[in-house]
DNA sequence: CTGTTAGCGCTTTCAA
DNA sequence: TTGAAAGCGCTAACAG
């Protein structure tokens, strides 16, 4: 922090203002001005202090982003992509991760409004009540918030300047089922509803209506504390013990069909030749596991978030958005009743 | 941004500096008027306002973080990591992402100290010289620098405010040779040597050295340019149709062991019964894949990088750091020569 | 087209 | 133990 406007104004002989505004790019300066005040600035290395400017200008150029624990694929993925789109608008990103700790979103969120954030976006922890002192304070300051996921039951969008952005978990499961009813399967179990968590209940309830409409058995279903890899094991293994068996598996999410998938190869089953895995969501655990696994990839959350709030910026209201998806097939799944020979697994 | 010290100072009959005083627990304000004024401020819910105060004492509470995709799990273990260690601190994070394009690493340190970050943490690219205009505007503004992994060799520590958190590779190196030496391999494989990496070279460089002092036949060795799972599964099956084969398989990262693991179970073959491997990162494939790796797992780098710069906040020197490392034992490796019975795989 | 004035909310410095 | 004055670097509003 060490040219400033004052000082470059002073090595050209002119105002403050006008190398302000030279720089700014207004109407009212002189095209010759301004490239003599851009090769200054350049030369010297100056660049502005946002402190100075936003205090002033109430525009800090600046959003926050709030989410349980960076580790996480999910979050990792919504923030990546708020970056990404944040960067093509020159907006920065303060993240920030509320942790285990109670009190510690409504600090997060009052240091991200603190620093002037034109906007806050959160990904709420799955077993959180969406509903803190901190989201008061957001709210009362007129702040847009922007939720990733999971949203609060009692707030309505467009009023308050709040909204959200979700996957559409009925087409996901629409997608899945047509995947496997293609390939004959009849006979299907489901891993995966989170009793506490919106989108994953959905799509247990669009697997269930939907494979009752196709006129497929549901064999098993599994509703799960967490969503974990050591869930999908111990329910895969629930049902390979069990008396009727299914030919595919769909899972809530890649990490129970990981779980589930190591269920399998421990059991010593070949994949997808006796039976078939479709994971949701495209993770790593998808796309680089030692099992590549069918799955569903969705939009990003982050990106649509972003242009959700700046479609919104001068006025406009807040719509929620839903974002897309499609099927990826890896090959973990086959022909029902393919016999043994495992297909090959290609890596896209 | 709403309530202002003025605000409170107004509403108390006091002025804003003995207000100001008096939430900083400055030792001339009197305890009463400390209580006093802390209860009205948190009833009317102020915070401060960050731009002004650090426009005024070049304190800012905020730090950035450049990495090149928060998708990654080496970026994102890093992110939370330092978010985790600044929180405690009650620093403030700004992450940005480099990305592809080249002019964007300069752009967006000079948004940081623009913000008026007090160091820069940046995660370089493995491709990268890792000497950008960005590195010599921030040094020449005398901020501190601190890089993760990789850094420039061009720099010295201590001098210039530039210092750098690595992993120990060479012990990680050491761990690995240990654990299949005891488990009585004598003939291995190296798949992840990363050119253009120091961090990965050096733990080539030990496994290589530690096997030839062990005694151990290194029977492949693959130096690869991206230490993706695609490189290992293709660098596993090369292996699988040459003449010697080994019977343990140490890899540079995850990634690879998992590509490895891919192309062992289509050939058909039992894991660890018919051959061992081991990973290197203790991500999230090791832990939560269909094929649970044992691995080495380091200490989080963030938090270290964090501490070193805490370490150094009051002139102190920045001395380098490595951070340790113990290996994780998910049961990927088995007894040399064992018979092709897959050993149970412990989810933890 | 360019310059002047004022002030954003806070803290440093110094006086009461 | 408290307060007044000044100013951080920038820009909105208005004059020239």
């Amino acid at each position: 922090m060490r040219v400033r406007l004052r000082d470059l104004a002073e090595g050209l002989g002119l105002s403050v203002m006008a190398v302000s505004k030279a720089l700014h790019d207004a109407p009212d300066i002189g095209a010759a001005t301004k490239a003599r005040v851009r090769a200054e600035a350049e030369k010297r290395g100056y660049w502005p202090n946002q402190a100075a400017r936003s205090l002033r200008s109430k525009q800090s150029g600046l959003i926050g982003l709030l989410v349980p624990d960076l580790a996480s694929e999910e979050a990792a993925g919504i923030a990546g992509g708020l970056l990404r789109a944040g960067e093509a608008a020159r907006i920065s990103v303060m993240v920030a991760a509320s942790g285990e700790k109670k009190g510690g979103e409504a600090a997060q969120v009052k240091a991200m409004m603190g620093r002037g954030s034109e906007a806050i976006f959160i990904l709420p922890k799955i077993t959180t009540e969406h509903r803190s002192l901190a989201l008061e304070a957001v709210m009362q300051a007129g702040l847009p918030v922007i939720f990733f996921q999971r949203y609060p039951a009692d707030v309505s969008p467009g009023r308050a300047r709040v909204s959200w952005v979700v996957r559409d978990m009925a087409h996901a499961a629409q997608l899945v089922l047509d995947h496997v009813w293609k390939q004959g399967h009849r006979s299907v179990a489901y891993l995966g509803g989170h009793p506490a968590e919106r989108s994953h209940a959905e799509h247990c309830k669009a697997v269930r209506e939907g494979a009752a409409q196709m006129g497929m058995e549901l064999v098993g279903e599994a509703t799960m504390a967490g969503l974990t890899p050591e869930d999908g094991e111990r329910e895969m293994e629930r049902i390979l013990q069990g008396k009727s068996q299914p030919t595919a598996v769909i899972c809530g999410n890649d990490a129970v069909a990981s779980g589930a998938a190591r269920a399998v190869l421990q059991a010593g089953l070949h994949l997808p030749g006796d039976l078939s895995i479709v994971g949701l969501g495209d993770g790593e655990l998808a796309r680089h596991g030692p099992v590549a696994l069918t799955t569903v990839a969705f939009g990003n959350l982050g990106k649509a978030g972003f242009e959700l709030w700046m479609a919104s910026r001068d006025g406009g209201e807040m719509k929620p958005r839903t974002v897309g998806c499609e099927l990826i097939d890896r090959g973990s799944t086959a022909e029902a009743g393919g016999g043994g020979k495992p297909s090959p697994t290609p890596s896209r």
